[in-house]
DNA sequence: CTGGATGCAAAACGTTTGCAAAGGC
DNA sequence: GCCTTTGCAAACGTTTTGCATCCAG
């Protein structure tokens, strides 16, 4: 599954494990798809209760670096964390209520090289905006 | 021009014009495509040095409200207003310095009815991201 | 053993709010 | 004159930082 995955690809990488960073990660591998910081904390304090807000602030911006987790903004007031880099997908969100659901994208969006500006464009980030089935 | 269409279009909407939100309008529909709310500050208090901060975001989120401007998040600290909500366009962002550049969109994305996950989708964004000739 | 990671508290940052004073219509 | 808008300052939520301590490798 994945949180085994995001694991062994740190230590992979001499990504130096601690229990901290361990439940760190694995509240971002779990079920939900979108955490805040916030919310990852509190997940992660359920299982090491001593655990500072600092520490997650830390070792979320060093999984971001890594590459292994990608920071989105959505419109909320928190960035929300996503521990999906690899896989493609969109997101889709209410403007209501701000729930998030991922799409798997029929076709990605692309550049041609004349409106690229000179610059080396590496992804398009895709958001869909709307109403969710309790919002309407 | 842009600035005189969107002052034209608050006058018509009776929208309250005072200095105040005479400078701010004018400080987004000028030269820059895409600022923040204490850019749009300096420059308002350019030509009127005793607007407050408070007046500036109350009029931003009054002209996001009214539909005339759209705010938008592009991974900086913080949000950036963009004068141009009818003109439909995407962006496209440098990872490293975060200057943004507006593309006139070859395609939309658009979701299909089984991907809407219920919602009542309204408008998709695209966002590019990449070096610029600079960061490269 | 040693450099890096942690916790705490405080600071920084962008944004919002409460309230009295000012000003447009 | 009424009601809205303004300015100020303080509050707010999120994220970062400084520093002493701790611990994984």
């Amino acid at each position: 599954m994945d949180g085994d995955d995001l694991l062994q690809r740190l230590r992979d990488r001499d990504f130096r494990l601690t229990a901290q960073r361990r439940v760190v990660a694995e509240a971002l591998a779990g079920a939900h798809v979108h955490r805040s910081a916030e919310e990852v904390h509190a997940a992660a304090a359920q299982r090491l209760p001593e655990i500072s807000r600092a520490t997650v602030y830390n070792t979320l911006n060093e999984l971001v670096a890594l590459g292994e987790v990608r920071e989105v903004q959505l419109g909320g007031r928190s960035r929300l964390y996503d521990p999906n880099p690899t896989r493609e997908h969109q997101h889709l969100v209410c403007d209501g209520c701000g729930a998030v659901v991922d799409v798997i994208p029929r076709e990605q969006p692309a550049l041609e090289p004349g409106d690229a500006h000179g610059y080396a464009v590496d992804r398009a980030e895709v958001t869909f905006r709307g109403l969710c089935p309790n919002c309407r």
